[in-house]
DNA sequence: GTGCCTGCTCACGGG
DNA sequence: GAGCAGGCAC
């Protein structure tokens, strides 16, 4: 008996196909890790592969870490030696050694979003752009497709020809991509985009690694783009043996490039490339399977396959629906509750899934109020945190002072009284110098204009370079607690928010253990503070969860990719909502399909349990929203749904809407060709305030009169009413308040 | 230089 | 509803 005998045909044949391309397009819950983890052992004890010369390729640490664990498990001998790691960190350890080559120092630092956010702030200052006709974020996410799609500053200047906007757009992109080589800097696009350069122009390195890595494989291969795409392409053009598994159907990062003809164009891309479908699900029940297929079996462009299982088909799914959000977070939350104290499942059992971090607002004081543990995954990522960004920000400056934007950030937290306009007159008199803004700082005497802050700039200089020395002599566990001591942040945190001190201090306490951790964890080398500061620039929010702890676990779908639980609770799913708004929207129908691999993810998250649940309002940025069900809740085959007590009986059009509902559409009907969701308009109590053209109505102030137009508006509906004694008025629907009779 | 107020904009997803 | 730039008083 060996441990190929439980894998099934397709998995074994996968496993035992090793040499060329193959491409295994693996099913939700058909045990993917299942077959690379085999495969792994299989290579180095039958084929006598050298651990050394295999590479595996995950997206999150979270998934690399997973991996390793069950290599580790069945590999007996050598399994450290072997490469598991997300693309980013591959990327880091080649560009530590050889970045030189490309004109960088190989001690780079990682820009996170708010760093290039503020570079780009910077840039916009520098080139004079109206921050109103081209936004930050907006530039930044050109900048990054374009590195996704390996364009340089040049070549899309090329592009731009005589278009004024995108040659704007080329020049701020060639200034940002100069203040962060200037900063030794590389932002995440660049970790995959340089690294590629330095394959391409350095035949030798390329050939190094062609050579180490002949075996290799990628997870997730459907959500890559087209700079991951080519950095494996080179990789592997020696040996030819690439290994990657996916899903078409569960690609969802088109938003961030991801390009889903790398899936689907495999086959022409790597020419007699063998290709298995794994479709025998280990997961989930045959309903919540059957419901996942009516789902997806809606899209076009996909390929052929389906799902099936021999697991039983289980509960039914369960559909409910209610009148506002509040009431759909107390009806899950009292729900998991109750089933625990059943004791027919744990907290860590149920993971709630949205389609928008806003949505966890909601279920986080509905479990706060239950007491019930939870833990909510994204949102803002623990080290974009403030209190912990100022921290690293000391640790950096002391590790290295050529991080410009980490000395800037903390030169005046707390308060030392250096203010906006010394900042900048020492950050230009760096510039012009071509110094770091730390040196600068160093001979801030020499600066004019500046007199004013001198001794107080030479105190923080003295403190970083007293700190400097600690580092030579005390843990990083140690020179933090002598930082926070000396600089008197918590006294500072709470004297500057009173309400977020105490939170602030416990993520400073969290900080401390994962210093703590590192430290511990690295028994093969010495611990530096250059290290930490690595490894904590590519964490991922999603890497902190802890199957070993029993809480309940709220996220984006998104996040829930690649995950699984017993029971899943699958919220918010309404039009505009789930699908969002804009891919309803858009001209594009792909986009909604799309959305649909979204909500095909979230299905198949569930082994056992699945609920799915909406709400006909919801306070979305400020204003109550109206939605109907999503119409992905329609494509569930009604057979399959409970809905309280009672099951749904095929015929019926769930849920049945009541007449509030029915009016606002049927006045929808008129105002758009295309059902839009429904915003609020009338008074917000939602009863019998909808009224139409030709209605009578009755306003506070005016008294009674005849609606003759409404006219849709940006945000709102101009509404014109005749009134009997006060004439004709045109008035916003939603400050109207306008009452039919 | 700092702190407060106001008004404006933005709101999908993440390494 | 939140975060931020800009204006203003101290």
């Amino acid at each position: 008996m060996s441990i190929y005998d439980t894998l099934n045909a397709e998995q074994r044949e996968a496993v035992f196909h090793t040499e060329g391309p193959l491409l295994i397009l693996a099913g939700a819950g058909s045990g993917k890790t299942r077959v690379l983890t085999h495969r792994i052992a299989y290579l180095i004890e039958e084929k006598g592969v050298n651990p050394w010369h295999i590479l595996a390729i995950t997206f999150t640490n979270k998934a690399a870490g997973e991996m390793r664990e069950r290599v580790d498990k069945i590999v007996g001998f050598g399994a450290e030696s072997i490469w598991v790691s997300t693309f980013h960190s591959t990327c880091v350890r080649i560009l530590r050694r050889y970045i030189d080559h490309l004109g960088y120092d190989n001690n780079f630092t990682i820009y996170d979003t708010d760093d290039q956010k503020i570079v780009m702030k910077d840039v916009c200052k520098y080139l004079q752009i109206d921050t109103k006709l081209y936004k930050e974020r907006t530039l930044l996410s050109i900048i990054s497709s374009a590195k996704d799609e390996m364009v340089t500053p040049e070549e899309f200047a090329l592009r731009a020809e005589s278009d004024f906007r995108e040659k704007k757009i080329a020049e701020v992109y060639r200034e940002y991509e100069k203040r962060l080589r200037a900063n030794n800097a590389l932002d995440f696009d660049d970790l995959l985009l340089k690294t590629v350069q330095l394959f391409e122009t350095q035949p030798d390195i390329l050939d190094y690694y062609q050579e180490r890595f002949r075996y290799i494989m990628v997870d997730e291969y459907q959500d890559t783009n087209t700079v991951q795409f080519r950095f494996v392409s080179l990789l592997a053009a020696k040996y030819r043996n690439l290994c990657v598994v996916g899903d078409d159907d569960q690609s969802i990062y088109k938003f961030r490039g991801a390009n889903i003809k790398n899936i689907l164009n495999f086959e022409q891309e790597f020419e007699h490339a063998k290709v298995i479908k794994l479709e025998q699900n280990y997961r989930s029940t045959s309903n919540i399977l059957d419901a996942a297929n009516a789902v997806i079996s809606n899209n076009t462009a996909r390929k052929d396959k389906k799902l099936w299982t021999d697991n039983g088909e289980g509960e039914k799914i369960r559909f409910r629906d209610f009148d506002t959000a509040y009431d759909e977070a107390e009806f899950i939350v009292g729900d998991i509750k109750e089933k625990v104290n059943a004791g027919s499942c744990t907290y860590s059992d149920n993971a709630v899934l949205y389609r928008t971090n806003a949505q966890s607002r909601m279920f986080e004081e509905k479990f706060v109020t239950a007491n019930i543990p939870y833990k909510v995954v994204g949102g803002v990522n623990f080290y974009a945190r403030k209190e912990i960004k100022d921290l690293l920000a000391y640790l950096k400056t002391i590790d290295n002072g050529k991080d410009d934007l980490a000395s800037r950030r903390i030169i005046n937290v707390p308060k030392r009284g250096i203010g906006a306009t010394s900042i900048s007159r020492i950050q230009e008199n760096a510039s012009e110098r071509e110094i770091s803004f730390y040196d600068a700082l160093r001979s801030v005497d020499l600066i004019p204009g500046v007199s004013r802050g001198v001794t107080k700039v030479e105190s923080f200089v003295a403190l970083i370079e007293h700190f400097k020395q600690r580092a030579e002599e005390v843990s990083i566990s140690q020179l933090m607690d002598e930082i926070i001591e000396a600089i008197d942040y918590y006294e500072y945190l709470r004297e500057e928010g009173d309400v977020e001190a105490e939170a602030r201090i416990e993520n400073i306490d969290e900080l401390k253990n994962k210093i703590v951790a590192y430290e511990e964890s690295c028994e093969d080398g010495m611990p530096t503070l250059g290290g930490f500061l690595e490894e904590v620039a590519l964490v991922a929010d999603i890497d902190s969860l802890d199957e070993n702890s029993d809480y309940v676990v709220l996220m984006t779908l998104h996040s829930a990719k690649g995950l699984e639980y017993p029971s899943v609770y699958l919220a918010g799913l309404e039009d505009g909502l789930f699908p969002s708004y804009m891919t309803i929207t858009a001209d594009d129908p792909m986009e909604i399909e799309e959305e649909r691999r979204l909500c095909y993810v979230g299905i198949t998250r569930a082994k056992k349990e699945l609920t799915l649940t909406c709400a006909k309002r919801r306070m979305v940025r400020g204003e109550t929203q109206y939605n109907k069900m999503s119409r992905f809740l329609k494509e569930v085959p009604v057979y399959l749904l409970s809905s309280g007590n009672v099951v749904m009986k095929e015929e019926t059009d769930i849920p049945k809407q009541n007449a509030y509902m029915q009016a606002v559409q049927s006045f929808h009907a008129k105002a758009f060709e295309t059902p839009k969701p429904i915003r609020q308009f009338g008074n917000a109590g939602g009863s019998s305030s909808s009224y139409d053209v030709g209605d009578r109505v009755r306003h506070v102030k005016f008294g009674e009169g005849l609606v003759t137009a409404i006219v849709a508006g940006g945000r709102d509906y101009e509404v014109t009413v005749q009134f009997d004694n006060a004439g004709v008025k045109k008035m916003f629907a939603a400050f109207a308040k306008l009452q039919k009779i």
